[in-house]
DNA sequence: TGTACATCAGTGAACGCGCGTTCACTGATGTAC
DNA sequence: TGTACATCAGTGAACGCGCGTTCACTGATGTAC
């Protein structure tokens, strides 16, 4: 019985996932703004009032599409961190900035979408937050990983200068392990990361930098090493 | 005759003034996609066809309003510099930085339509580069400065590491006389600057930050310092 | 100083477009007895 | 196994909106003699 009544919401479930495909395909092609539900409905063969059995707004899409997109950079990223030495700290974390930077280029306008400016009127909902965490809480994990190791050389800093808590709560207890100036580089070394990924992205190396690959890899292993991430042996 | 000639341009000079002023509080209030010719005409008490004699379209006037934020911001950044004690070139590059944190905050509209995502099917002209250039610009110069001063200790960098160029040729130009490592962190850390920004003001730091302020003063202090810039005495 | 002409600002209507969303409806698919 | 009913997917038309841009036009402002 399960099993007949499931062929309908196995039908619905492709169909929902037909709308969202097709949405992704038009958010890679003209971007988020471009966006319709209309387009979307055409692509598919439907009407545009048919797609409103499947989505509730125009919003729910985007909701899903930002969801969609942090979940793939992150995956992708794990797996590059996953996929690295085990035991070389600094190749891990190029391995996730290396990621990171390769899916945005691919994603141009799913990259856009989730880290350039709010799309207007909308909010994102809380649902988003675990996928948009993903490649922070990976970031992490290279670090502590290292600092259990004792890979982790301990950060300079300014000498004998205090290093107060400037983070939120949850993740100071995250990182709570890692020396206080590591932490707060590494929030640094996060932002940094981006930074440089939406400059190249949004066209504001153009005339600054000739050799994007190589800047990009000095500029990260520069930051590795800066956070006392050391090779082994 | 000159005079009397120049009356009408006056006006139109005058009427131009207030097509920008208009979409650019439009801007700051809405949003650059949100911005029509149409609603900058209603404004003034003008038919969304009297708006084409000042204004050849509407990528027209978004050239004009990007022009715009890219000197406001330069202009407030250089000042700012120029307030900051001379000899005192950590200082000099925090006033920099806070600067344009201070003006990305105050007009973050402004900020998003330069700094954020491109805006779909908008290709800006070479007339954008100048004033694009002057917040760099202002950062070389409290480099330069420092360092005919001597106020720039060598970088330490990775020890022994060859550093290549992977600047265009123009900006090499303008950076030969820093130390080679000084001039690739400098553009990381031009980077991360707007990398910082755009995190707290597109929403990424919620929830991992708690003070914003502190934080960023932290991170900018960490990035002169690594840059090799010294107080006096 | 006055007149004929050229220039320009602003009007109002229109073209053609696409959008999000709603609503009453037809048919097909599933459910209960 | 068969019938009456409920659920759901998809249709087609419509509402109401706003946009960028063009075009023939009216009137006012400036120019040349």
């Amino acid at each position: 019985v399960s099993t007949v009544r499931s062929a309908r919401e196995l039908a619905r479930a492709e169909i929902t996932r037909q709308i969202t495909d097709e949405a992704r395909r038009q958010l890679a092609e003209h971007g988020a703004a471009q966006l319709s539900l209309r387009a979307v409905g055409r692509a598919l063969g439907m009407v545009s009032s048919a797609v409103y059995r499947y989505v509730s707004s125009r919003d729910d899409l985007l909701t899903a599409l930002i969801v969609q997109a942090y979940d793939a950079l992150g995956a992708h990223t794990e797996h590059a961190v996953a996929a690295a030495p085990p035991d070389d700290p600094p190749a891990r974390w190029l391995a996730a900035a290396h990621a990171v930077r390769g899916w945005a280029r691919a994603h141009p306008h799913e990259y856009a979408l989730v880290y350039g400016s709010p799309v207007p009127g909308y909010v994102a909902p809380r649902a988003t937050v675990p996928a948009a965490s993903r490649v922070g809480l990976a970031l992490i994990e290279v670090l502590l990983t290292a600092h259990h190791h004792g890979a982790l050389a301990t950060s300079p800093g300014h000498p004998g200068q205090a290093v107060p808590d400037h983070l939120e709560p949850d993740l100071a207890a995250l990182v709570a392990d890692l020396p206080p100036a590591t932490a707060q580089r590494a929030v640094a070394a996060w932002t940094e990361l981006f930074g440089l990924i939406s400059f190249e992205l949004f066209g504001h190396l153009v005339g600054v930098v000739a050799d994007r690959d190589a800047f990009f890899d000095a500029a990260i292993r520069r930051t590795a090493h800066d956070l006392g991430l050391r090779p082994p042996g």
